[in-house]
DNA sequence: AGCGAACCGGAC
DNA sequence: TCCGGTTCGC
């Protein structure tokens, strides 16, 4: 288990990172974070100099996930310079990052959890489906395979309390065995829409959770997913005169395409900013707070 | 095309 | 009562 050089606060924030809804799997310790990703376990902490990072087996495992190896400096100086609008986001959420996880198929099913639901309770649920994969080490698993995840079953999933998820994720997961092992992680290499709309080919998966899959799991970062908490924030932002309406399809795609035209190759991260400020709004009950430009 | 409701179960 | 969404039916 290797720990790097620290990584500075500026560059990364480890607690924003793992709490800002990509990825479900880490937890709190006394002295910073534990979570799997992959076969790897990794830990953090907060030291003088900023984040110590450490992984195993795989000691560069955690770089790989938060993307250490870029800075994150350029990415939130192009947000700013494309959309002054978002630098009080930027700002107040230092060392915030889009991470990159090993493994695309765990962001799918995991996606799936969340819909119409709480960060409690998906983060239960996401854990539970861990549980069929293979253990790695005490009370910590290997996210399951497709495969694995079809032969449990709509019924046990349902008896687990997933609700009607527990059916989306067996259907989804016999629809990805079926389509062959390499299949999922082939998309990467298809446009982000292409991709996008393959993904919605499965059951339970919309527009967002696709998204979710792209920018998270595919690294296409001009992915935008529109949860609630994006919606609204755009209408502040942009879209005035739908403050109060229905997320449609159309209005779907016009917010991605906003974003993608002001925002452009780091479309999905200026994402990841206001999104997770709406977050921490709605969290903390009280009205989100915007700054004139 | 666009809106509303159902869907499971738990948090607020 | 309301979801960090998808799907179906008007």
């Amino acid at each position: 288990m290797k720990g790097g050089p620290a990584v500075p606060n500026k560059e990364l924030d480890v607690g924003l990172c793992v709490s800002s809804g990509q990825v479900f799997r880490w937890r709190q310790t006394a002295s910073g974070f534990i979570g799997v990703d992959g076969p790897n376990v990794m830990e953090a902490r907060k030291g003088r100099g900023g984040w110590v990072l450490e992984s195993r087996p795989d000691p560069d495992a955690a770089t790989r996930l938060f993307q250490l190896d870029r800075s994150l400096e350029p990415i939130t100086q192009e947000i700013i310079r494309r959309g002054p609008e978002l630098k009080p986001f930027i700002e107040a959420y230092p060392g915030l990052r889009v991470l990159r996880p090993k493994r695309a198929d765990e962001t799918l099913f995991s996606f799936l959890c969340t819909t119409n639901n709480n960060l409690a309770r998906i983060t239960r649920m996401v854990e539970t489906l861990a549980g069929y994969g293979k253990r790695i080490e005490d009370g910590r698993f290997e996210f399951p395979i497709a495969e694995r995840l079809a032969e449990v079953g709509e019924a046990e999933l349902r008896g687990k309390g997933f609700g009607y998820r527990g059916r989306t994720i067996s259907r989804a997961a016999a629809q990805v065995a079926t389509r062959g092992s390499s299949w999922l992680d082939s998309l990467k290499g298809l446009p982000y829409d292409e991709a996008r709309s393959a993904l919605c080919e499965l059951d339970g998966v919309g527009l967002k959770v696709a998204d979710c899959v792209c920018l998270v799991g595919f690294g296409f970062e001009t992915a935008v997913p529109v949860d609630t908490h994006l919606w609204r924030a755009a209408c502040d932002l942009y879209f005035p005169e739908w403050e109060g309406k229905s997320l449609t399809e159309k209005r779907y795609l016009a917010v991605g395409d906003l974003f993608r035209d002001r925002f452009g190759e780091v479309a999905g991260w200026a994402h990841q900013y206001l999104f997770y400020h709406r977050v921490l709004a709605y969290r903390g009950g009280k009205a989100p707070v915007y700054y004139e430009q």
